[in-house]
DNA sequence: TGTTTCCCGGCTGTCGACAGGTGGGAGAAT
DNA sequence: ATTCTCCCACCTGTCGACAGCCGGGAAACA
């Protein structure tokens, strides 16, 4: 009996699933503005389909946090609040603290350090680009690049705790943040460099199963990215809400 | 303009949230097991509706992981393995340690101090009864009783590190952990004295504004309560492997 | 012109229907 | 009697339809 092998891997060939996957990469990509309502009948006409799946993958990303949904009004794109993101630092706090600790704690495998630490190191080729370039900040493919490696770096870290859960918390939150990140300025240099240097520390203690030092670290550089991105909020919320008086400015001296 | 208040509160008349609670209270009731499947249409004919609205519900369900679904085989009620039980222990040890730290930073309200005081002493009349009794262990009724302060207890403490995220996936995951827990069996006298006696000193701490210390009771409580649940989980799965090798095993002194 | 009312279009929530797939049992074959 | 095969009932995933609701804009009014 040769046992057909099963079949049921990746295609997942479910509309919904194909939906699901298509407003995820709508957002991520940024076609998708936060705020932005999502219409259940365009988006079946895109896929040829009919708007239930379409309805089912909108579910489960409210179910995820993507998008916010209003009775009778549809479904929007989460628009984060400043309370939001200092909520979702603070998740990531703990669980990546909790991790890197147990991560720590036991011995590592030698094949996951050494992808760590090249994944640390791949951010200085970019800070030689920037520095080479007359640019202050990385533009957004570079921006791309970095957080590529960023998210793996912290994503195989996550995988060395063994904490299935913990990992796709972790994943959400991040994608989550990323959403708001959309509009994210370009690091600087200095940010690269400091970025670098507590991703390599982690690695040195992660692999010298050093778990105190591991968390101080990476409390500290989550911290940091935090203060970082309230900084960005603050400055958009004040150029955001300039604009938006703008208009009635603007239109006592022009009359229409 | 009297501006006619905002009525969307809780009522929340739609179908799907009715199927959406009864799935739920028919879990946490243990009215199903783990393990038993779900059928959409006999819920649709319970509630007198199509299947539509029973689907979102069972997506959101499985979205929480109350729910585990098999493609074009349906959903059946989430049967927690021994490494899931772990994993959701260091996730509420990872989030509930964090967020008693942020609480214990801040000066306290006192009316959560003494509401959290008659939480953890709401114990005590239950140890009382418990040893009057000849029974060595609560019963069902009891520990019902029991796991309601308990789940208050710790939902305030949360509540009092003042973020949502991490609140709600507490709760989410105390409610996961229940599933399994509904066969527990109940807690001894001296249980509930250990259990009273760190609820207290959690209180304590908080009240002083000592976050280490806090944190250090918080872990070993939740540790507990982690070791017990596991012991109990070995304990039937010993049992239920017993009972599996046994109809075999009865057959061949009873040929049909 | 500024304000209130009413209507229309579009969209959501729900429904019943249908096609394809799965599992289990009846029946055939050894 | 046991194993294999085929078939059927049931169930899921998807569809198109419809009613009620919401918001925006036209129309009525001050």
């Amino acid at each position: 009996m040769p046992m057909p092998v099963k079949p049921q891997l990746k295609p997942e060939s479910s509309v919904r699933e194909k939906a699901y996957l298509l407003i995820q990469r709508k957002i991520a990509s940024g076609e998708l503005r936060a705020g932005s309502a999502i219409s259940e009948l365009a988006l079946a006409r895109e896929l040829g389909s009919s708007r239930t799946p379409i309805r089912e993958a909108i579910g489960q990303l409210v179910a995820e946090g993507l998008l916010d949904q209003t009775p009778n009004r549809g479904a929007v794109v989460k628009q984060l609040t400043r309370q939001d993101i200092v909520d979702l630092f603070e998740l990531r706090e703990a669980l990546e603290v909790y991790a890197v600790a147990k991560a720590a704690r036991q011995a590592p495998r030698v094949t996951d350090i050494e992808r760590l630490q090249s994944l640390a190191d791949e951010i200085l080729p970019l800070q030689e680009e920037l520095k080479r370039s007359k640019a202050k900040t990385l533009e957004a493919r570079q921006m791309h690049r970095f957080m590529s490696c960023d998210f793996a770096f912290h994503a195989l870290l996550m995988r060395m705790a063994a904490n299935a859960r913990i990992l796709k918390i972790v994943n959400e939150t991040r994608l989550l943040i990323r959403i708001f990140a959309m509009r994210h300025r370009g690091h600087n240099s200095v940010e690269l460099g400091l970025i670098h240097r507590q991703h390599s520390d982690i690695v040195r203690a992660v692999k010298e199963q050093d778990p105190v030092r591991a968390m101080q670290i990476l409390a500290e550089h989550v911290q940091n990215s935090q203060r970082e991105r309230l900084e960005e909020f603050d400055h958009w919320e004040r150029e955001a809400s300039l604009e938006e008086s703008m208009p009635a400015f603007v239109s006592l001296f022009n009359p229409a």
